[in-house]
DNA sequence: GCTGAAACGGACAAGATCGGTCCGTTTGTT
DNA sequence: AACAAACGGACCGATCTTGTCCGTTTCAGC
């Protein structure tokens, strides 16, 4: 995602050597695959067969396993944020709220696996990222709200928790798994839930 | 649940000394227990511990993994189906719907891990009884329609596929993680969602 | 009660997987 | 060419899982 030179730019800093980005890169993107497919408790050496790099080099990129966490966290919140930016950006009001629900909805069903750990890992860093999405989600929230579009008998807060609906999994009956037609489904009857009026 | 004595009246037998059924009923207790907490890759192990038995127990109850899996899921049919039927005895069409969703979607989210396995695992008489609890979920949902009571543009099985997002773990902000008042909220608000009108 | 058989429990062997290290080899830079 | 940085993966010990086996307990019929 970034790969700048700079010694510190973001909590972790960038190597010198072009290899050494190359696999950074490499690693940090495979890891987040393994996170969404398989929890925050994915090993290693999983991250590093998916990365297709030997496991002492994410050992020697993230020592510590709160530090890769970390990385993968900020990599997702940095998305959020710009999409909520986005979604004030835009005019109308409804238009912005399923804008940013359907972007918070799409990370959270990627990453299923790690809802409700934001709070543990990562350092001040992340937590400071995740305020101010907390922060831009509730005022597009709210502004939907005020102009009368979305229904004013939830919390912001609650508003936000539906985001975890769509990602579905399937349901005790089975039928033929098909997630991604699932996802949209919810999504689409969820926003008609909660559009007012 | 079932703990009569024929030789053969479920999939699985029932044994005959008395202290063999109270440990059987032990052990399927358990092995619901669970497999909706850690999926349906539960260890034998952690089944005997939850059930308070030996490890040889369980084996000799279940020698094969489909065999326990069959009967977890027999279990869960059962109570499902039982619920069906009340929904349809209901005269109201809408009441009866949004008591056997509520009751999909509770199985869904207590055994969130097994969704989707249906299929695989389990003999011919689950087949059955899960074909048997299609058919009746489709009338549910059908008549709940012909009555103007449902919304008209989604099939039945996207419906039925509906009952799998009240199994909400949390999203990706976090915020206190509360299952039970997320699943309360999603139901709700997707039931607002699924009303004709 | 007594006795035989059924059921039990848990130690145990074998294999998979995990976290984490270490060192011989490769690769980039100057 | 030469040096250092980065790499890869074999390897170790610990943990967890599957499945078996056998000495002990518990039930049922007499």
């Amino acid at each position: 995602m970034n790969t700048e030179r700079p010694a510190a730019s973001q909590g972790t800093a960038m190597p010198v050597r072009v290899d050494a980005q190359r696999n950074a890169a490499r690693v940090l993107a495979a890891a987040r695959r393994a996170v969404a497919s398989a929890g925050l408790d994915v090993s290693y050496h999983e991250i590093a067969r998916e990365a297709g790099v030997g496991v002492g080099t994410v050992y020697r990129r993230y020592p510590e396993r709160d530090q890769l966490m970390a990385a993968v966290l900020s990599d997702i919140l940095t998305e959020l944020i710009d999409t909520a930016h986005q979604a004030l950006d835009c005019d109308d009001a409804w238009e912005g709220f399923s804008l940013l629900f359907t972007g918070l909805a799409l990370r959270t069903a990627q990453n299923a696996g790690l809802s409700g750990s934001l709070d543990q890992h990562g350092g001040p860093a992340v937590a400071q990222q995740r305020h101010e999405l907390l922060d831009l989600t509730r005022r597009v929230i709210e502004r939907a709200q005020d102009q009368g579009r979305l229904r004013r008998d939830l919390a912001w807060q609650d508003v936000l928790r539906l985001t975890g609906a769509p990602a579905v999994r399937g349901c005790v009956l089975g039928l033929e798994p098909d997630p991604a037609h699932g996802h949209h489904l919810v999504l689409t009857v969820l926003l008609d839930g909660l559009q007012a009026g």
